[in-house]
This record gives structure tokens, C-alpha cells and sequence, in this order.
DNA sequence: CAGTGAGCGAGCTTCCGCTTGACTT
């Protein structure tokens, strides 16, 4: 008898599952969707109730020849694609496509590719949920809508229209970003005076230690100088201790999202390296599926991770947990992310290993004992006034889980009353404390920092934006459309006052600190503020924070049944169409201009906006009979930040240092950044170089260094033929006019040698014979 | 490689969500 075939999405789970379902089954994969809408007319017939229009796309042709031949063979076809509204779509596609019967062919579900699992399901097989294959391509079709009618609009109304692009996910995560440096820029630091006061007392074995304790807080200067003025010559003795227990639980186990924030905190890891190495551990049996929203374990995990945590740790250490998914928009079609044996503490892999480490005990603590605290109050009272200090300590009792792991925070969720609790010394009630010192401390409030990648996801996760097969690929595509940029700021100094309380004086001090630096976060560009302004302005409701968690909801009642799927889709696009109609016969251009003042020579008005090739200043106005001057902002300047004098400065260039050999040295900042132009040849300025400062002593050397530099690269020259022979990273090249020539191997060694018919031989075989064009790696972050 | 900032308008770009692929500048 032919054989059953199986279809699941992954390859690596179709090995798996084979070896569990044995002879009878040949498991393939599709590889996750093998069809999607045609590009012409946006694959939708409007008039004809929404009806979509699918093909095979190229790159998946071969898949599906190959399953429709495989599925002629075989004597019966099993759908165990994944347990989500996508998987159950992909299942339908596939009876399509391969001629099957969705009314009668099996369907099965697992969430776990385990063998009690797979077994379970073969036992109990339905057939495709139309009602939620219905859902899915209401979905497809809304995001498709969206971003093809939205995308458009952009390119006629935006003067810099180089692929630019809207959808559902991408638009709202730039806003995001933008809202949240909009935010900043309005933030106004508030100081206040913190009392804190360190005193002395012995330790267990009798020595001194320091401890410190805190009070009020002063919103001024003077309050905290009289308070501090009040303690001089004051008695502090403790009035009363308590101690209370405490604990800590562990997280749950990692999700696609968790996972991704923890190695951003932990190792410093950007979403997709983090993305490339879990895949590399899932595709070598290491962890389970990578991309998914459940916190939940395999019961056979459980017992595994019992057994583990007994032998390695003793019974103390075990608690059995079982977490619950606080996201609502979880679909839970996988396990959560684990080590696939918990025996293996590590992996030989030396750029997996940290990941699998930090993925191994994240699992393993979450099966383990809380940790328990002992937290210590005193509350020290001071003879000259009735303000109170309080000093604070926190003892480990039982390590539990923190044996293993610990979890960190964003910034953004550390309150600013909390500190790091360290152990106090024994104190009793009564005791009379030495004052060491008393300190009152400008402190200023911060605004919210700035995201990372991780908690931009984290972020979209929250609003139910996105799926965890596409955090990463999300924010790949705001960085390239250059809507956002990722990088780094530094901080600026700023003082602080600090009133000292020592040996019965008062003395006012100032210290400085670096304040606002930031280190690979996410700034918006002016094309992705001005895009975000202009998508609010008339598409309010695409761009609203829950409009996705709506639509969700409507999806849902499609995959009810209480809902057809086309009456969704024309409410949806009715009004929708009639905003996109209207805002490509009425939006002005979008500029973002803003006016700075007026030039002081010319008394011309200085403008910044959005120009054909992004954000720029100028000096007058289009109708003047003089053409405007124009300068090109500095990469981390905005034209919403940008003041009249920082305008005027971009003004300067070029600059003309003066003549070398006879020829002007002129500096710029040009397409590729900062450059020196002399002689009809152009020098990169590194970032040492200043273009607006640098002169004409440090200028020389870096034209004849770089010349210096050719010379060397260069091995032949041949005037006429226009042909050069040169040294490059990839070892020797040819040159003739733009075109570069490999030099085949064999005729390495010897360049030197090479005579110009040999040369011409070359780049005619290169020239027949050119060589295979692989497609650029895409820029990732 | 290294200007530009306006308009004409051919022909093109674009979404989100599933999944991995394969090779030389």
C-alpha cells in the first residue's frame, strides 16, 4: 500500500515527526505559504465582493511540483500544518493546489512535537475550518488593501519618493519611535534634594561598617539647606526595626518576544542576530520552534525539567508551575522556546552558546523554587528636628531560582524610588548612631528613554501588533525605508548641587554628569516624523494603537462563523477608499516645513524642510528673483530641533582652504558624507575630521596620504586602453572604465607580469562569460 | 561616487505573515 503523506510547515519538524510516526508516513514540508495574491490590481477584484486572486510565486513553484507529484502517489493526504489561523490557510492552499477535497481531506494539530502529541492527533483528525481560513484571507486581504492603496499616496504626495512605504504594522511602529522623541524633546527635567545619611556600626564580627539611610526629599535648595542646618549638633538613634519576608518568582519561560528583549539586555544581541542564531539552534535539534507566543511546556518537558532540577540541585529547588499567556492576542500554535534534552547544559557551537545558555536557564528556572528575602526596615530618629531617615537591607534566605537566573529590566521600568538593597548591619533599638555624613542631592527627573529594538517589540507585542515571525523582519523595514535610524548619542554635562552635612558645617559643593547618552537606540528621521504627521493627519484610524487590536476582534467574529468575511473587508474599504480618494485630491505636499527666522545679511527667510533628497535648510523663497541657497541637515540634526544659528552654520560649506600645488582645496559634505575635493579628485573625511573646522594644515596631509595610498593599490596603468590593473581587498583586479574584471587564479601569482593582450584576454572571457549575479544580502540590523 | 532642491511624466515602487535558501563580489 502507498504510503500516507504528511504535510507539515517546517522541514525540520517534518524530520522529526517521521522518525515518531514511522513506516507508514513520509512527512514533507511546505515551507509556510505556498501562494499568495498577485501584485496587478493589488490581487483583489473589488467589484466582485473582494474575490482574491492567488498564484505560486516563483520562488515556491518548486516546493509545490514536487508535493503535488508526491501527493499523486501517495495513498492518502494528511494537512498538520500549524494550529493558527495562517496554518489553517496554508492547509486549505494546499488542497487547492493539490486537487484535494477540503471537506474530506484529514487536518491535524499539534502544538508540540512530541511523540505522545503526534500520536494523539493522528488518533483524531478533522478537516479544514473554513470559517478560520476565512479569517486568515480577511486578514491577507486588509493588510494588502492597506498597504497598497496607503504606499501610493505617499509617493505622489512626499517630495523624496524612493520606495516608500505604509502598512498596518510598519506605520504604527515608526509612530511609535516618533511619539516617543517627540516626548523627549518636550520633556523638562524637574531637580529635587534627596536626603541621605551614612552612618556607622559594627558588623557580626565587630567591625565598622558604613551604612546609609534615606529621607525626605526637598522639591528646593533652601528647604533641604535649612533641613541640613537643623542637624547640626543632632543625636540620631534607631527608634525601631522590622523585618519582613519577601519573595521573588521566576519569569516565565521564553516567547519569541522575551527571548528577543532578554539577549538584547543580557548580551547586547539585535533582534535578527538573535532571530539568526535560535534558528540555527532549532535547525540542529537543539531548542524548540523559535518563532511563537506560548509560555507553556510539553508535558514531557515538564518531567524532564523535574528530574533535572531534583538531581542537580536537590527536591528544595523543584516547584512545578504552569504559566498562563497574559497576551490576548496569542495564538499559541507552539510550545514555548526550550532547550529540545534540558541534559544539555550547552552547545559546541561557540556563536549559539550564549543564546542556548541564556535559553537553557531561563527554562530551567522556571520550574524552580521562589527565592525568599528577608527585608529590614530601621527607622532612625534625629534629636534636632521630627523628620525621620530610614535605612533599608534585604537578606537572601533561599536562593531558589536565582541559582539559575535572573531576569533584567528595561530601564523605563525601574522606578526611580528603587535601589539596590544591600544587607545591613545588625542594629537594635535604642542604639545611638555616628553620623558619618549627611548629604542633600540635586537629583533630576528623566524622561522616558528612547527604545531598542527589543522593546520596540516588546511595545508592539503589548498593542497586539505583529506576529513573532515578523517583529524582526519590521524593524529591517523601517530602517531601510529610512524611516528610523539606529544609533547612538552621546550625553551632555550637566551640573548638580550637592549641600554636605560633615563634621557639624554645612557646605555647598557643584559636581557634574553626563546626562541623555544613549547607546543603539532608535531614533526617527524627518522622514519618518513627517510621514507619521501626514499618515495621522488623514488616517487616523489605521495609525490609532488599537485599530489592529480591532480589526483582530472582527477576525475573530470570522472565525466564529458570525461574521462573513467579505461584509467585513467593505466596511472596512468603503470609508477607507473614500479617505485615500480624498487625500490624493486635497493633502498638500508633504514638507514638514518650518520657518527658523530671518538671515541676518540677506533678511531672507530661513526655512527647513523635506527636499528631494531629505531634510534641508534654505534661504529664501522659490518666487524670489534670486534662487534660495540650500544645505543639506547634518545626520543628527532635525528640522523639528533645529535653531536659526545651527541653520546658518550649515551655510559655511563649501569652504575654500586655500591653494596646494597650485590647485583650490575646497571641503564639503557631499552624497557620502564630509570630503575634500582638489584637483578634480575627492578625499573621504574620517570622523576625526570636523568639515566645518578642519584647515588647511590638516587637510594637505590627507591628500597626500590617500594619493599615496592609489599609488600603491595601483599596479599597471594603461593610459590609452583606459585600463588599470589594481589591488583590491579581494586580492588584484582589473579596472577599464567603471567596470571591475576578476583575475582568475591561476594568474594571480604573477600580476606583475601581465602584459596588456593578456589583460584584453581577460576581460573578453569575463566579458563572454560573465560571472552568476548572486542577489545582494540584504541590509539587516 | 562627491551638483541636486523644478517640472515633464515612462515605468516602477508597496503590504503582512508563513518558511528557509546557498557561494562569490
Amino acid at each position: 500500500m502507498a504510503k500516507n503523506l504528511l504535510i507539515v510547515e517546517s522541514p525540520a519538524k517534518a524530520k522529526t515527526i517521521e522518525r515518531i510516526l514511522g513506516e507508514d508516513f513520509e512527512v514533507k514540508s511546505c515551507y509556510g505559504h505556498i501562494r499568495d495574491l498577485e501584485k496587478q490590481d493589488m490581487g483583489i477584484d473589488i467589484k466582485n465582493n473582494y474575490k482574491p486572486s492567488y498564484i505560486v510565486p516563483e520562488e515556491k513553484q518548486k516546493v509545490v511540483k514536487e508535493l503535488k507529484s508526491l501527493a499523486k502517489k501517495s495513498g492518502e493526504v494528511w494537512l498538520a500544518t500549524d494550529e493558527d489561523r495562517e496554518g489553517e490557510a496554508i492547509s486549505w492552499h494546499l488542497c487547492e493546489v493539490l486537487g484535494l477535497d477540503p471537506k474530506t481531506t484529514k487536518r491535524i494539530v499539534f502544538h508540540e512535537i512530541t511523540k505522545p502529541a503526534i500520536l494523539a492527533a493522528v488518533q483524531k483528525p478533522r478537516t479544514v475550518d473554513m470559517n478560520l481560513v476565512n479569517a486568515q484571507q480577511a486578514r491577507r486581504i486588509l493588510d494588502r488593501i492597506v498597504g497598497f492603496e496607503l504606499s501610493p499616496v505617499l509617493w505622489r504626495k512626499m517630495s523624496m519618493k524612493n520606495n516608500l512605504s505604509a502598512g498596518r504594522v510598519q506605520s504604527v511602529a515608526v509612530r511609535i519611535i516618533a511619539e516617543r522623541e517627540r516626548e523627549i524633546n518636550a520633556f523638562t527635567p524637574v531637580s529635587t534634594f534627596k536626603i541621605e545619611a551614612s552612618f556607622t556600626s559594627k558588623d557580626i564580627s565587630g567591625k565598622n561598617v558604613v551604612f546609609s539611610a534615606e529621607g525626605k526629599k526637598f522639591s528646593q535648595e533652601a528647604g533641604a539647606q535649612e533641613f541640613l542646618n537643623s542637624c547640626i549638633n543632632a543625636k540620631y538613634s534607631v527608634t525601631d526595626i522590622q523585618v519582613k519576608p519577601g519573595k521573588k518568582s521566576p519569569a516565565a519561560p521564553f516567547t519569541t518576544s522575551t527571548l528577543q528583549q532578554e539577549a538584547s539586555r543580557k548580551l547586547g544581541y539585535s533582534v535578527s542576530r538573535t532571530m539568526l542564531l535560535a534558528q540555527k539552534l532549532y535547525e540542529s535539534g537543539k531548542i524548540t520552534y523559535m518563532r511563537t507566543d506560548s509560555v507553556s511546556l510539553s508535558e514531557t518537558a515538564m518531567d524532564n525539567l523535574k528530574a533535572e532540577i531534583s538531581s542537580k540541585f536537590g527536591n528544595k529547588y523543584y516547584q512545578h508551575r504552569a504559566f498562563k499567556n497574559k497576551n490576548e492576542s496569542a495564538q499559541e500554535a507552539h510550545e514555548a522556546i526550550r532547550p529540545t534534552y534540558m541534559e544539555n547544559m550547552t552547545v559546541d557551537d561557540a556563536d549559539c552558546r550564549r543564546l542556548y545558555e541564556l535559553i537553557w536557564k531561563r527554562t530551567m528556572a522556571s520550574q524552580m523554587a521562589d527565592a525568599e528575602l528577608e527585608k529590614t526596615t530601621a527607622v532612625i530618629q534625629i534629636s534636632s528636628n521630627k523628620e525621620e531617615l530610614k535605612a533599608t537591607g534585604e537578606v537572601l534566605k533561599f536562593d531558589g531560582f536565582l541559582k539559575v537566573y535572573r531576569e533584567d529590566r528595561d530601564d523605563d521600568d525601574i522606578t526611580e524610588d528603587e535601589q539596590q538593597d544591600d544587607m545591613l548591619p545588625p542594629l537594635t533599638v535604642n542604639q545611638q548612631l555616628p553620623l558619618v555624613e549627611m548629604r542633600a542631592t540635586e537629583r533630576f527627573s528623566r524622561p522616558l528613554p528612547r527604545y531598542t529594538e527589543a522593546s520596540l517589540v516588546k511595545k508592539l507585542e503589548e498593542l497586539g501588533i505583529g506576529r513573532p515571525s515578523t517583529y524582526a523582519p519590521t524593524i529591517s523595514t523601517i530602517l531601510k525605508r529610512g524611516y528610523v535610524e539606529k544609533r547612538d548619542k552621546e550625553g551632555v554635562i550637566r551640573h548638580f548641587r550637592i549641600l554636605k552635612l560633615k563634621d557639624n558645617a554645612v557646605n555647598k559643593l557643584t559636581e557634574q554628569e553626563t546626562t541623555g547618552a544613549e547607546k543603539s537606540k532608535l531614533f526617527p528621521t524627518d522622514l519618518g516624523l513627517v510621514v507619521t504627521d501626514f499618515l495621522k493627519q488623514y488616517f487616523d484610524d489605521i495609525m490609532d494603537y488599537h485599530f489592529t487590536a480591532r480589526i483582530e476582534a472582527e477576525f475573530d467574529e470570522v472565525a466564529n462563523g458570525n461574521l462573513k468575511w467579505n461584509n467585513m473587508i467593505d466596511e472596512f474599504y468603503t470609508p477607507f477608499k473614500k479617505d485615500v480618494d480624498n487625500t490624493i485630491e486635497n493633502a498638500e505636499r508633504i514638507s514638514g516645513e518650518r520657518e527658523l527666522g530671518t538671515d541676518p545679511v540677506t533678511g531672507k527667510k530661513v526655512i527647513a524642510r523635506m527636499g528631494r533628497y531629505g531634510p534641508m535648510v534654505q534661504i529664501g523663497e522659490q518666487n524670489d528673483e534670486e534662487k534660495p541657497k540650500f544645505a543639506k541637515l547634518k545626520n543628527t540634526q532635525s528640522i523639528e530641533t533645529i535653531n536659526l544659528d545651527e541653520a546658518m552654520e550649515l551655510f559655511r560649506l563649501p569652504r575654500n582652504l586655500g591653494l596646494f600645488e597650485g590647485n583650490e582645496v575646497a571641503v564639503n559634505i557631499g552624497r557620502f558624507g564630509p570630503y575634500i575635493a582638489h584637483d578634480k579628485l575627492f578625499y573621504s573625511l574620517g570622523k576625526e575630521f570636523d568639515p566645518y573646522t578642519i584647515g588647511f594644515e590638516e587637510a594637505t596631509p590627507i591628500i597626500v596620504e590617500k594619493r599615496a595610498a592609489k599609488q600603491q593599490r595601483t599596479i599597471k596603468v594603461f593610459e590609452k586602453e583606459k585600463i588599470q590593473l589594481l589591488r583590491g581587498p579581494y586580492g588584484p583586479y582589473i579596472k577599464q572604465g567603471l567596470r571591475n574584471y576578476k583575475i582568475p587564479k591561476e594568474k594571480q601569482e604573477h600580476v606583475e607580469g601581465l602584459e596588456l593582450a593578456e589583460i584584453k584576454a581577460i576581460i573578453e572571457e569575463v566579458k563572454a562569460n560573465p560571472p552568476k549575479r548572486v542577489p545582494r544580502k540584504k541590509k539587516s540590523s
